[in-house]
DNA sequence: TCCTTTATTGAACATGTGGTTCTATATCTT
DNA sequence: AAGATATAGAACCACATGTTCAATAAAGGA
């Protein structure tokens, strides 16, 4: 790739995460990413079709590196060669916390579908290969829709509360939530 | 209320439900709702403060007539006296796929979040009555957020398969996935 | 029925955003 | 050095949100 045009991405990439470590995806406009970035209106749309299209590869790009951040962990702790859900989801949220000032747990925690699509769909991979399907008749695309969506919602809890609790404590919880059910009276 | 103002406050409603059953939220114009409604710009503007204003208040009475109906639907029913969780999520999906063409349903599906927020807000208090908290140690508003974003999840993904299973049937698989976990090998 | 109050109308206006187009200019690669 | 390509940046379009205001219509109480 030309160097301009590696220099023109990573000056978006930057202005449109210094952004949103500030302020609200919906109110970040493109004129803004622009004026921070200091590039011409049309270089941005050489580059990206849309504002959405923009915020679909920011976070493809983003989750990639934190997977593989949590892949890297996982195979260099020992105590994980045979990762467990638990672990590998606990490794998860320090990343989540951690990468990109926290930006990646920021946009999750606010929910835009064009962020989010790419990093439940990482999740559902996840989860695809650790679980063995043992619902009661429920179907499989169903049963991991539901596991997605809640651990989506726990890091948005976690986020909102300024990451409080430890990641290993919040992984816990969601991992009793998901293996031993909570509404269990008897 | 001056009749006036109800005329035109219901065809506003109605408009903007047309328009939903057909359209993406997203899409749905302030605009076409006064074309469609037949009423003056500054008329809507004198009733809403802005579209997300419409969206909340339409949010919040069309889910209190769902939840009212759900009510009702559990007294009227003697063996659901004294009416179960199942029982009720299972009501409440039949009022959702049925009510106001299923608008409901839809707009849910898309997860607007002016719109989502109310019915969140009732799930929530529906969930928090009928269930006592053991979970493994997990704060109580994280159990809560965490049930109801699954069952919202299940409600888009039962909506998404064009609402092909029976209410009883969604609902009996997201109380196994509730009660008794799903990740159990043992 | 009259009269006061209030809602509606509809057009004009201001503003902001997304996205396109074009030419001159700067920068890269070979 | 030279041809290819990316960028600058201004001008432009289209469209949506929200405001303002004077004229008109309708409501509801006396």
């Amino acid at each position: 790739m030309d160097r301009r045009q590696r220099r023109t991405r990573k000056a978006i990439y930057d202005a449109f995460e210094e952004l949103m470590a500030q302020g609200h995806y919906s109110q970040v406009t493109v004129a803004q990413i622009i004026e921070r970035a200091d590039i011409g209106r049309s270089t941005f749309y050489a580059h990206f079709e849309t504002k959405d299209d923009l915020t679909e590869q920011i976070g493809a790009e983003m989750f990639d590196h934190i997977f593989e951040g949590v892949d890297a962990d996982c195979r260099t702790h020992v105590h994980l060669q045979t990762p467990d859900l638990k672990g590998r989801l606990a490794h998860l949220l320090y990343h989540l916390r951690d990468a990109h000032s926290g930006v990646a747990g920021k946009l999750l925690m606010e929910g835009e579908p064009h962020f989010t699509q790419y990093f439940r769909g990482k999740l559902a991979e996840l989860f695809e290969t650790d679980l063995p399907p043992i619902a009661g008749g429920m179907p499989e695309d169903l049963q991991c829709a539901l596991l997605v969506s809640s651990f989506c919602q726990a890091v948005t809890w976690w986020f909102e509360g300024g990451c409080a609790d430890a990641p290993e404590t919040v992984a816990g919880w969601y991992d009793g939530f998901i293996v031993h059910g909570h509404l269990r009276n008897d």
